[in-house]
DNA sequence: GAGGCGTGGGT
DNA sequence: TACCCAAGCCT
């Protein structure tokens, strides 16, 4: 559906909503200008399921330590791992080293047309439109959450998700344009964060709440429709945190893939269901363990963790395989805001 | 195709 | 406080 054959007046008033408008963000080129391949293509990665202000630092320090995909292509995958801690989704990280191996081999060009964009790991269906529009100008609609909520409200689609997703994703086509695509696109995601919010919607300020179905029928507030949620089982854990006399402390790489997957951890039990009462029997030495009072809590997408720890001390030689570091040291390392938690409440609670 | 996969900010 | 949920991808 091509927006020359239906009602072209939306695309126009978004653009000029967006060109007095647009957020300025540090990997967005001015209205009319297309940014850096390298750089929508980094950003787009970290902005999946993260929101913009927590992306904006990673962004930074990323540039700043990987000027070009080559850069990032020729470094180790765990300085990768070390500076994207924090953020989440770890798979984002190792597939984002992955992809700039494979890019930086074909002379550091991404490709240009959707379905290679689409074949490199960690770019779907959403971000191979994303940067195709944006960085190529290509007419492609990037559907993500904001243009899907957009969508849902501007042409009343009742549906609850996430089964009506795949409607959601024919119907943006919507706003497929020839004319600045990957400034539509962006406009779309403005809207959608600042004022076709999830809830509250800002109609009033809305550039195209003229000709949006949901609100002319005052329901634009209730859309899209949302199943259910699932309640979040509680697992439970104990780690360890062995020091040596050095003061440093215990971590193990854990395995590639799965949960935190080849980040650095704390030796832990395995996540339960019920609590162990006999941890120490996966103790990673032989210690004097000391039960730490109160547990750490710490939510996960689908599951909620309470850990309990136990510290203790050893004066045996370091083993192959493990890594000790000292807790200032943690954050020059890939470990995640779990183990971080963890450490914080065992080492405030010494003083 | 349904579920695994993190975290911090907003309300 | 306790939710909600954010520019999704992979298996």
């Amino acid at each position: 559906m091509a927006n020359s054959q239906h009602d072209f007046a939306p695309l126009a008033a978004l653009l000029t909503w967006y060109d007095k408008s647009a957020r300025v963000l540090p990997w967005r080129a001015r209205p009319g200008r297309r940014s850096d391949p390298y750089h929508v293509w980094l950003s787009e990665i970290m902005l999946q399921q993260t929101t913009v202000a927590t992306v904006g630092p990673y962004f930074a320090k990323f540039l700043k330590r990987w000027p070009t995909v080559e850069a990032l292509a020729a470094a180790d995958l765990d300085q990768v791992l070390a500076n994207w801690a924090g953020l989440g989704y770890y798979a984002r990280a190792r597939n984002l080293h992955k992809c700039a191996v494979v890019v930086a081999a074909r002379g550091g060009d991404f490709p240009r047309t959707e379905t290679e964009l689409q074949e490199l790991p960690g770019i779907g269906p959403y971000t191979a439109a994303a940067i195709g529009a944006i960085a190529f100008d290509l007419a492609l609609v990037p559907v993500d959450g904001n243009i899907e909520r957009v969508t849902a409200r501007y042409l009343a689609v009742t549906g609850a998700m996430p089964g009506v997703k795949p409607e959601l994703r024919d119907k943006a086509q919507f706003f497929k344009s020839d004319k600045r695509p990957g400034d539509v696109a962006q406009a779309l995601m403005d809207l959608g964060a600042t004022i076709c919010t999830p809830r509250n919607p800002d109609c009033e300020r809305c550039p195209i709440h003229v000709g949006c179905k949901a609100q002319s029928q005052g329901i634009a507030a209730d859309l899209p429709k949302r199943a259910a949620k699932k309640p979040r089982p509680v697992r439970y854990a104990t780690m360890f945190w062995l020091t040596r006399v050095d003061g440093k402390v215990l971590l193990q790489k854990r395995p590639e893939k799965g949960l935190l997957g080849s980040m650095l951890g704390l030796p832990t039990t395995d996540w339960t269901e019920e609590e162990d009462n006999a941890p120490e029997s996966c103790a990673p030495a032989k210690s004097k363990w000391q039960a730490v009072p109160e547990t750490v809590g710490h939510t996960f997408t689908h599951f909620h963790l309470e850990v309990s720890v136990l510290t203790g001390k050893t004066s045996r030689k370091e083993k192959a395989g493990e890594i000790w570091l000292l807790h200032e040291d943690f954050k020059n390392h890939a470990v995640p805001t779990l183990f971080r938690k963890v450490a914080k409440h065992v080492v405030g609670r010494k003083g």
